[in-house]
DNA sequence: CACACTTACGATATTCGTAAGGATT
DNA sequence: AATCCTTACGAATATCGTAAGTGTG
């Protein structure tokens, strides 16, 4: 049983005619004999009975008609759907990305990838940087954006965004007052700052302790946006990276370039070798990296690359 | 999209391998490799990632399996259950008959088609003589049974017995120690029939008008039951086809043969000319043939032909 | 005799298997 | 070097359309 002999089948089943169902099918009458000719055999028996002057079905036509539109409808919408999913009309996409990018460039990135692609389904795993890592090594998702990882860590990266840390203070500090600012007078401020497991933490530690400097930690959250309310209601300064400067000045804090040692990482995205992207993955990697390209004219603090 | 491709894909998706699938599905590499190919091509995209050491399913490939593991099963039960009706493992009959037939003669030769054929479903239509008529001419039914029409009925009639009319009367009246009875002698005793409409009433008046002959007629019913267990009490006597002689016994009443005249007419099967019996109803019909067979040997008071 | 399905047959297209090619372990 | 998928190519097979055949109204 082939699917040309049920829709064969369907046609003449229809029109109750081999004539008419031979034009619709594109098909000369012989051709369109021997295949329902080939249909009954296969099956073991008559589905028409047809002498040259009519045609109508016999008992098993009659059962197999809903069976075959059934079958063919299925078919179509089958084959509808994956034709779609690779032409991005419809499709599923999954990224992970950390919390300072998912919150604050990735939302108009979206809106951008749902404009070009409106039936394709993105889900966003918002989870700290060393947890994308982890999902894209895990094929739990397609694509992670995350800071580019230091050891080897068997993931492609392509960077975007050279990202730095900058200063946030409060807006009635004098610090306020300032175009920018240096680690060494910062850190006269009471700290506050991300808790430890946090790459963000742990990349200020380790580049100010090579300064020989040191966090004089006052206050301590796992949430950026608690960071900058505290610093806003002047507990304290902080430092960030300048992907979130937008957050800290809604917060009500405000942010200066800050400097000695300029502390800088490449963000960027994750994808595991050898793992093909869907068409709907390739799409999104591509917006990611136009978007940027069209921060780059307006110009933000944080570097597109 | 064939059929074909899309069982090679399954193969395929299920072993993630060529080498393990084209065994599966008796063909050579090369055949399978082409036929995913083709596949692929008429998707529009890739289905597999595969480099010489791997086989790997893309997401689009992912998306299909399910859909394909549902094409496939339903397609394969379609095609089963197709012949399943084509080898009576499986199927439908609708039968119209009379019911003295469908009430007497027909139960054990259902019992006999239904364990010969033990899926296939019948439905039985028990109606009047005269609807089983029109429930062929319609197509209602693929079968009937019903006397032989008078009339050019448009319909073909396979003759199965001949039945005749008996005498039914009380156990206790003198008549039933006689062994046959005249219809004169019959009719000098109170008269209990079916009501008019009926074939079986329609056709003793006619009979018997023609010798000269009236019924007495004291009681009428439209059921033969009825008229059966009105013998039984007492209040008269009848005349039924032998057709309905275990019936009537059953009910208490005794049968006698009746002549002068014997009043015969042939039952059998009506079918539709033209409209081909679906193999179901071939079943049935020669069914109600063997049967019919087996009762000459064990000889009933109708009489098989 | 005209219409509509079937059968016959030659031409075309598809599909298959063998064999060679290429890539990865 | 061995394994496994792909490509190439000739052979077998299937499918198609034209045309002749058949039966029905």
């Amino acid at each position: 049983m082939t699917v040309k002999q049920i829709r064969a089948f369907l046609a003449v089943a229809q029109s109750l005619s081999f004539a008419v169902a031979c034009e619709r099918l594109h098909l000369s009458q012989s051709a369109l004999s021997l295949t329902i000719k080939a249909l009954e055999e296969g099956l073991g028996g008559r589905l028409f009975t047809r002498n040259t002057r009519n045609v109508a079905l016999t008992a098993e036509g009659e059962a197999l008609v809903p069976l075959a539109r059934r079958l063919i409808a299925d078919w179509d919408n089958a084959e509808d759907e994956l034709r779609q999913r690779f032409t991005l009309q419809r499709g599923r996409v999954t990224l992970a990305a950390m919390p300072s990018f998912a919150g604050n460039l990735l939302p108009p990135i979206l809106k951008t990838f749902r404009a070009r692609y409106p039936k394709v389904n993105v889900t966003v795993n918002d989870v700290i940087n060393e947890q994308v890592l982890e999902m894209v090594r895990d094929r739990q998702v397609e694509l992670g954006v995350a800071f580019e990882p230091t050891t080897s860590s068997s993931l492609a990266f392509t960077p975007l965004y050279m990202d730095r840390f900058i200063a946030v203070v409060p807006l009635d500090s004098p610090l306020a007052q300032l175009d920018d600012i240096a680690w060494q007078t910062l850190l006269q401020q009471p700290f506050i700052t991300l808790q430890r497991p946090s790459t963000v933490r742990v990349m200020l530690e380790e580049h100010l302790q090579a300064r020989g400097m040191k966090l004089p930690v006052e206050f301590e959250s796992h949430q950026l946006a608690t960071v900058g309310r505290m610093v806003a209601s002047g507990l304290g300064v902080s430092a960030v990276p300048a992907l979130c400067a937008g957050q800290m000045r809604e917060l009500g804090a405000h942010c200066l370039t800050l400097h000695d040692p300029v502390i800088e990482r490449a963000i960027g995205v994750l994808t595991k070798p050898g793992v093909e992207l869907s068409a709907a993955a390739q799409a999104l990697f591509d917006v990611l990296r136009e978007e940027n390209l069209a921060q780059r004219i307006s110009g933000p603090k944080h570097q597109p690359l």
